[in-house]
DNA sequence: ATTAATTTTTAGGTTTATCTAAATTTATTT
DNA sequence: AAATAAATTTAGATAAACCTAAAAATTAAT
């Protein structure tokens, strides 16, 4: 049995050490965990004795194939859940990482995949971060969400995220088309809403809108 | 904060005091939470110092307004669960329980409402047992266990008063469920179980089983 | 009304996940 | 390369929620 905080770890170790797997700071745990590194140290112990992380004294901590396996099936119900609030529950986007923090914890096998085939199995979720599928694969990056290219990148929209007519609608007021050709003029931080340019145009767009847009980059 | 053990022990109070929010037995408690007396006696020192509980040592314990506030919220979230678990995810309904045990302390007094509201305000959860409503009023009672009912007498099945896999796995073996018509032919005073009629079939019930199936009368 | 049985509480421990403070190891400066 | 700074681990404590065993209070039985 893993505990909550075991979840939680794991997860940490996961969001810092990325798709290469590379090992990841204590203090870098301690940090993202809003706890101590003593106590890091601790939980470190345990997990190493469950052969969920490898780590060596004062070299830092990365997550064995288990672990992996564990870290990414949290992710992948965190997004889930994230999908049902906004797509369902009718949630702002920007409300729900708390209750998907909580949601994530919750143990039946059979809970997770049903609530996927309820939504349609979405490959992205509310804010354009990829779900892993029930094997633990991530969609292969033929596409990016738009919210998620740099700044001064440009590429050509494959795809949407949402399909209902207002959306839609929207788009074709903005000129935004299958292969439409987009490029990121600038960025704000503060709401991730952002100014990009079509067919020489400027346009600003929300957050939302961006999320929901698939882009291949060029 | 309330903590998850907290929480628990209100809603096992609550379950054994019902309606008339008598005081409860530490033993009593115990059992149902699978725990010692010992450990009840503990927690009702911290939920007494919350105000959550009144206790008079060796005499019971019985939930305060505020107490008693947190407990229906917690069954009103565990019953919107099952609901969406049932209707909208297609569980089945003997399955839903334990999932239902873990949502039901998420907490976000937002998600309750949407929730609600996405699910169509419904009145009783599969397993007929009503869902209060944000004010923590029930809808008005209107069931008697079949146990209570006369012999000759005959009524509707609306409800069961417990949720466990098994119980409800022999009630489909014996094809009672919601809306099933049941008429007492003859009843065993010296163990109260009982021959009863369904669909023209004649059954033998224990009075365990009778004790938990709620019947509106006809 | 004593005695016996049951229930409940108290006292003292255990485990999990934290913490602070001190010691140790590694990294950076001069 | 020695001294200083930073990162990490160890040692010892704490709080929550549980436990066992023994003591105390209540209830039931003779």
């Amino acid at each position: 049995m893993i505990t909550l905080a075991e979840e939680n770890y794991l997860k940490a170790i996961f969001k810092l050490s990325g798709e290469k797997n590379v090992a990841v700071s204590t203090n870098a745990i301690a940090e993202l965990l809003n706890t101590k590194a003593s106590s890091v140290t601790d939980m470190i112990k345990k997990l190493t004795d469950k052969s969920l992380v490898k780590s060596q004294k004062y070299q830092g901590t990365a997550l064995t194939t288990k672990g992996r396996k564990i870290a990414i099936h949290i992710v992948r119900k965190h997004r889930l859940w994230e999908v049902f609030l906004v797509k369902k529950l009718n949630f702002q986007w920007d409300e729900v990482h708390d209750i998907a923090e909580q949601l994530e914890h919750i143990k039946s096998p059979k809970l997770v995949e049903y609530l996927d085939t309820f939504l349609g199995f979405p490959k992205y979720d509310p804010h354009g971060d990829p779900i892993p599928n029930a094997d633990g694969e991530f969609p292969k990056a033929y596409s990016t969400p738009l919210i998620k290219i740099k700044t001064s990148n440009h590429g050509q929209v494959v795809g949407v995220t949402q399909d209902n007519p207002s959306f839609l609608q929207y788009l074709d007021k903005l000129n935004i088309q299958l292969g439409t050709i987009i490029k990121i003029i600038e960025k704000q931080d503060f709401d991730n809403s952002m100014d990009i340019l079509i067919d020489g145009v400027r346009t600003h767009i929300s957050s939302e809108v961006a999320a929901n847009i698939l882009i291949k980059e060029s």
